[in-house]
DNA sequence: GGTGGGCGTTAGGGATCCGTGAGGATGGGC
DNA sequence: GCCCATCCTCACGGATCCCTAACGCCCACC
């Protein structure tokens, strides 16, 4: 599990890097909001721990701007107690607010919580079925369920690269609905290449070509012209 | 949205329901950790504010009993500030703790946080009839009602393409109102082609042959000569 | 009875979007 | 340093969608 630590406070910021990386997660780490942002984008963070008080782009513009296009759950850090800045924060979408100075063992459970939270929902599909092949988004592999093939040849496990995983990710989260090519291209390369579509075509095309029993016929990942995809189990 | 409210503490129980059903939540009441339990499986409260210090059964145990078959959102309240029981509470499976005492506002925007993490997914589940077809806007899905054709036929979903779409989604928001020509092209088109009026004709025949049971007599997509149309539902 | 405007319908061209293949660029492991 | 997997760029048929133009039909009006 990745973290995205952003606080300019540098002792602060390496107290809780060496305490979370002792519990096992993988820390990133941004100085200032701009940075933030950026990471947030590209090093796919699973949790954002945001220092509010931070200098030139403000911690509520890193909440708005990253709930623009993404549903991680965010855990805002402050100095400040005052209920108007906590309900700002919360409103404008962050998940939970700590104030500072905080207790290392609370703020830990804070996390657990936060994770727990978004990882049960992914648990619900923990094992998908795609045509006879089943997905296992968790474990991160695919196996067919057919064992044994007509021509008696064992059925290979699809391997699929860390890119195709995450836009499979997306389609097994929603199935049946709608994603559009913005939604998609925000979640697996980040906001900034909102435009860029010829990433999904390519990815898109292995994906079926891994997954769909006649590729050149896709009974699974639907093409909507002219909005985006559409996944049907 | 529907909340419970455990805590014995009558002054305080008053308190938030008064204020939580001014602010057009459902307010359940539970006294104790008993009833607390019964009433969580039995009145599906959409999230459960939780008092800890409760006698009898400990609010601790209503935490693991609630969360051995549910996943619903649980905020616990407490007058204890010691970390320990925090992350003891958290750990347990509760979302979010308050300690007392605290402001009202910032308790309602942890509400709001945790029904925005859970309810969102719900919410988009917002569909519309058109006789026997459901449309769901969020989701871009038609389907028909009826599962089964008498002939055996399954009846294929309904596809609509982009510009389909956007008139279909005027008209849904505007059930029974009349929709001039105006209004429909300026939205869906432009303000530029605000006189374009065969726009107009060409898209609504494609929506009355797709979405009507009988397209040249239209039930639902109705006609007002020299004005516009109008949706029935 | 003729005429004109509003509405519905059909067919076809042009532009956009999508699928596919090949090839270069980058980074990590041996 | 070399190899390999992965990611991205580019170009080219093909499918889809949007728009234009033309033709019937109905009704109001002259």
């Amino acid at each position: 599990m990745r973290i995205l630590v952003a606080d300019d406070d540098a002792q602060l910021q390496r107290a809780l890097r060496i305490t979370l990386a002792s519990r096992g997660y993988e820390v990133v780490s941004a100085g200032d909001g701009a940075e933030a942002i950026e990471l947030a984008a590209s090093a796919h963070p699973d949790l954002l721990l945001l220092d509010l008080g931070m200098p030139q782009v403000d911690g509520m513009d890193v909440i708005r701007a990253v709930r623009a296009w993404s549903r991680m759950p965010i855990l805002v850090l402050s100095g400040r107690t005052d209920s108007a800045e906590k309900v700002e924060a919360l409103d404008a979408g962050a998940d939970d607010y700590v104030t500072k100075p905080f207790a290392m063992d609370e703020l830990l459970a804070r996390i657990r919580a936060r994770a727990r939270a978004t990882g049960a929902d992914e648990s619900d599909a923990a094992t998908v079925a795609i045509g006879d092949l089943v997905v296992d988004l968790a474990a991160r592999t695919i196996r067919r369920a057919t064992s044994t093939n007509a021509d008696g040849s064992a059925a290979a496990s699809v391997r699929l690269t860390p890119t195709e995983w995450r836009l499979l990710e997306q389609f097994l989260k929603n199935p049946g609905k709608l994603l559009t090519r913005q939604m998609l291209l925000s979640e697996v390369w980040g906001p900034y290449h909102a435009n860029d579509a010829g990433y999904l075509r390519l990815y898109v095309a292995q994906l079926r070509r891994k997954l769909e029993p006649i590729p050149s016929e896709p009974t699974h990942f639907l093409t909507e012209p002219g909005m985006g995809y559409r996944f049907e189990p």
